[in-house]
DNA sequence: CTGTTAGCGCTTTCAT
DNA sequence: ATGAAAGCGCTAACAG
């Protein structure tokens, strides 16, 4: 970061100094400048201290146009992402990474993207095996399966190849950076939106989507929602003003899941919120379309278009968003830099919690990913 | 943007093409094909045709880090912004702008930053006139006092000077690029969180700031914002279940504001609304504050450093914020790239409209500028 | 330990 | 109209 502390006017006049410069100033060759630059050795104490002064003096920071050009090393990155179809969470993610990898290319930086089952572990274990086969200078990857991910970055840290966790974090894990959203807080706001005017004593459905065998669809970040969720109503004692109904669906049972959605609303006359923690509030918004059941809040999770679309048409009320572009664009830039440039990251960044209405989903764009 | 409907995996094996590549094929050398790739004429017709297929066959990118480092023109851009004070928003475009300032200064790309006081036209003038003997090669501006601005950008688009305007637009001048808010749609937004959920028949304030003179402070993003609040209000035919009550103050009169409040305070029992289209709702949050009253919903733009600390203390209850480093960061570097690598830009970028509340507020960082 | 040298891919003279 | 050659700032191999 400048030091946008004192915001100083640049003159024009700064002219670029070269480590040709630094050479003559310290009486060596350009090459013995390199070499103490990237504290490659075989530098007499002396001149090193000499060289180091200057250095410092003149605040040099080599050229990394030139760097680049010199240095012929291409460099393999390997993306290790869930399957994604067109206009969902994961796709707009690897649009991010694509936009990255455009940019970074101009670095000798080439980038391979996997893509396992995120229902299947054993998909993900495959995949991370070809990744270590492709023996990548650098991954990207969304952590799922807990122990296939220790598995695995225990490896590369072995192997000393930096990685990213884009999405979710693995705590205790010493990647390069994260770049995900903190989820806990994303459902506080959501609950806060949800609670803010509902007329107490509601009906609210907190929907979760099952995989066969029971267990809950979605990464931890889907728990920790809920988290967030509960927590703003337990912070102003909400528990007794509304009553919070939770509701299982099942990822392949469409009829099913109808049924029991109609169910319900038998059971219940005074629905006034739905909320899933997940992607899936399209669903819930094609069941009320079906039966032109309104008045019910709507606030789900991500950018999917047809979550989208139903918040345009209004049967959607909110939607949390959480920029994947940005993630995917971050995370990739991050290793490149750290790879072309040795430059560091921080380890964790947050995205913004977006909130998104009928009302501001046009105007989002997040530049320059939407651009067209 | 790359073509992000077919995700196409990369193969780690292309290699990339250069221009001595293309003369092989061509049979040329490299010079003749540098000359029609930049269309610097004295070739033959039918080597340019030849030249121009394989070019195309190849998709070739020329290496923008090898262009650079080639061209030894340096190129120096002026940014023309009102003063700043740390924590306001000018500020944080400024900020955006250092941002930039580093990574193009790669591209022998130089910044100088003039900056007139807002509420002059004359100090405008004056600096319009020295940024004109600067003799830049870009101009960035912040796009004040019409009348001088369309002299200004007349002449720089006489002398073929690219200009980019931040914050706000002006129609029918033809600049590189602008990017801003829409602000219509903001103060949409503003009414729809104003009036979402407030008890009916209550009074709201919507807060001017005048000039001495009677004049209303702010651009004319000022008064967009207002008219999509009361486009709003139309569209749900509110008028009659709220009074809304403007309130002008007066910039420099701090003590007949308070006054002016107290008296209006009194004339209305029932105010549950505030807002205030410019940046300066932490005055009205003092003057809360100071008085204890509560349980009135303020609204109010731009993160200042203020504005948010009574967010996060709870005086106020959202603030719209529209990206002001993003502004100046994208301006910035489209300038760069015009001219390092003669980049194109899309004329008109919106920033998103960004919703804080207290609860999103702590994740709000607009990565990279916030890093730390 | 240190200097020299040959590039990286592209641009730009300068001859021919 | 075109090719050859020098050079941008940096790196890396080699020779001393």
């Amino acid at each position: 970061m400048p030091d946008t502390n004192e915001i100083k006017k640049t003159t024009f006049s700064d002219d670029k100094v070269r480590i040709k410069d630094i050479a003559v100033l310290a009486n060596v060759s350009a090459g013995t400048v390199d070499r103490v630059i990237h504290n490659r050795g075989g530098v007499a104490p002396d001149s090193k201290k000499r060289i180091e002064d200057i250095l410092q003096e003149l605040n040099f920071k080599p050229n990394r146009m030139a760097r680049v050009l010199a240095i012929k090393k291409d460099y393999k990155l390997v993306v290790l992402l869930p399957e994604a179809a067109q206009g969902d969470y994961w796709w707009d993610i690897i649009k991010g990474i694509k936009r990255a990898e455009e940019e970074v290319s101009d670095y000798r930086v080439k980038t391979e993207v996997l893509q396992f089952n995120q229902y299947s572990m054993e998909s993900f274990a495959t995949l991370a095996q070809r990744l270590l086969d492709l023996t990548p200078d650098g991954v990207l990857m969304a952590p799922f399966f807990r122990r296939e991910v220790l598995k695995l970055t225990k490896e590369l840290e072995e192997r000393n190849i930096p990685f990213v966790f884009v999405d979710s974090n693995v705590e205790s894990v010493n990647c390069l950076a994260y770049y995900g959203q903190q989820s806990h807080q994303s459902g506080y706001v959501a609950a806060k939106i949800m609670l803010g005017n509902l007329e107490k004593s509601s009906t609210i459905l907190l929907v979760h989507m099952m995989r066969e065998g029971g267990e809950a669809i979605g990464s931890n970040q889907t728990a920790k929602r809920e988290e967030g969720f509960l927590a703003y109503i337990e912070k102003y004692s909400l528990e007794l003003s509304y009553q919070l109904v939770r509701v299982n669906l099942h990822a392949e049972d469409e009829s099913g899941n109808e049924a029991h959605l109609e169910e319900i609303f038998r059971q219940h006359q005074n629905i006034r919120g739905i909320i899933m923690f997940n992607s899936r509030i399209y669903r819930i918004a094609d069941f009320l379309e079906k039966r032109k059941i309104k008045n019910i809040r709507l606030i789900g999770y991500d950018l999917l278009e047809r979550n989208v679309q139903y918040l345009k048409s209004g049967v959607i009320e909110c939607l949390i968003a959480q920029r994947p572009q940005l993630q995917g664009y971050y995370g990739l830039t991050a290793l490149a830099r750290r790879l072309a440039f040795h430059q560091p990251s921080k380890p964790v960044c947050y995205m913004p919690i977006d909130i998104l209405f009928k009302e501001n989903i046009n105007d989002y764009k997040v530049y320059p990913f939407d651009v067209d």
